[in-house]
DNA sequence: CGCATGATTTTGATCACTCAAAAAACTAAT
DNA sequence: ATTAGTTTTTTGAGTGATCAAAATCATGCG
């Protein structure tokens, strides 16, 4: 009954590979496999016996999907290895790019009281140091309404969010320039023919990125705005 | 090159066996198999492969010893399994009874770099919640010259320096009467005829226990007449 | 000494995970 | 619709760790 360090990280792989589904949101092999370091016969006969546990669905030269139990399992992991991020970051002082290896390994052996505490330590977070959303403990995601700057409007002020890329030196580069979670920022313009995306930031300094680089920036528009018109709300009660 | 987690543990074993040797320092095969909850044949193979990696030297139906490299990566293994038993009683709020299982997991994926952060953290200590000697980053431990409860003077106070066991019944019983490391004590009555012995403790109250136990107790001679006299020296420099 | 007893090693098998390469199945394009 | 190309599955094999049970060894007792 327990799921083996390899099943979890199976059942992870085909929970974050939403992007790469067919129409009939099904994970093709290839996909899976690639994205698990592994050759594509060990993939399917992997799946094939997690689909015997009633983890996964699996179609015969289709893909894969979870099926709800595996979907828990696989929030679970995910819960795990974002609250280990975070605790690395803000208890162990680890920088955020140096995190992601080691909570790969932690998270397949902390038990469920250490997560407990962890989570209890950082009062109960719900992101993490990327603006990952956290599961909670019942393996549910709050969704969060985000857009990337490649998609929010031109000239608004907004929040970045989440940092969809656990690459070290993209990392860096966002810290480099003050585009870490929680930063305000804006975009002044955006060009598909050269590719990139103007954003103006803290301290009015302008960067410019790349649309692929741009399109793993997620930003929330004026939480500052919305925050104010909570309280306005409360106060006036 | 990597160790795997069982590797670490068979070399783990040999090293806390230091009890059960031959008088040739071997720790024989049964010893091991049943330390380790393996069958007899298993821990055969096992160590005929660790033999092969030049961990350990095995003489056939006599027995096995550490190499040196084997006995530096087992202190190793045990610097990271005390490291972490320290850190979850300090820093986490885990109870020193609890710390045993969660640490027996997580030693054998903590890299070297959180290791040295826990180690930092806690003031690069050099006993664990038990008073167990964590070796230092080289493999090497500090000998502590303590004795038992069984073989140290009485009516002489005394300081736990270290508990002898992982039961977590046993730890409970240590804790609830006041006996974990730090405590001073003296040892009033030790009978044989009876198995017990009684032990002066806080407050003066009085613990009767068995031989079995009371070996497990290990104590410093008046650590704090040392101490004073360390100081006084310094002083009078 | 010889042999019974207990410890140890061998043997044959299994399980989980993996690969490389052959076979089969889909897909799209002419 | 046949073919060329890609993806997926099958097959055969290997590794690391394990067990049960048979074979072997070591020792001590009579």
């Amino acid at each position: 009954m327990l799921a083996s360090a390899t099943v979890e990280n199976y059942l992870k792989a085909i929970y974050l590979a939403a992007p790469a589904r067919t129409p009939a949101g099904l994970l093709p092999m290839g996909q899976l496999a690639s994205s698990l370091n592994v050759a594509p016969g060990t993939a399917t006969t992997m799946v094939k016996t997690l689909a015997e546990s009633g983890l996964v669905h699996y179609e015969p030269y289709a893909g894969v999907a979870l099926t709800p139990a595996g979907e828990r399992l696989a929030a679970l992991v995910l819960r795990r290895h974002r609250l280990i991020e975070l605790f690395l970051v803000r208890v162990m002082g680890y920088a955020w790019d140096e995190v992601h290896d080691e909570a790969e390994q932690l998270e397949h052996v902390v038990t469920d009281r250490l997560i407990d505490r962890i989570d209890e330590m950082l009062g109960r977070p719900e992101t993490d140091p990327h603006g990952d959303p956290i599961p909670n403990a019942e393996g549910r995601v709050k969704t969060q309404d985000a857009q990337s700057l490649l998609t929010c409007p031109l000239h608004t002020p907004v929040t970045v969010a989440r940092v969809i890329d656990q690459d070290r030196a993209f990392l860096r580069f966002i810290e480099g320039h003050h585009l870490k979670p929680g930063e305000s920022i804006e975009v002044e313009h955006r060009d598909a023919a050269s590719d990139s995306v103007r954003v103006r930031g803290k301290d009015d300094q302008r960067i410019t990125i790349g649309m692929r680089a741009a399109s793993k920036l997620l930003v929330q528009i004026a939480p500052l705005l919305l925050l104010v018109a909570a309280i306005t709300s409360i106060v006036n009660a």
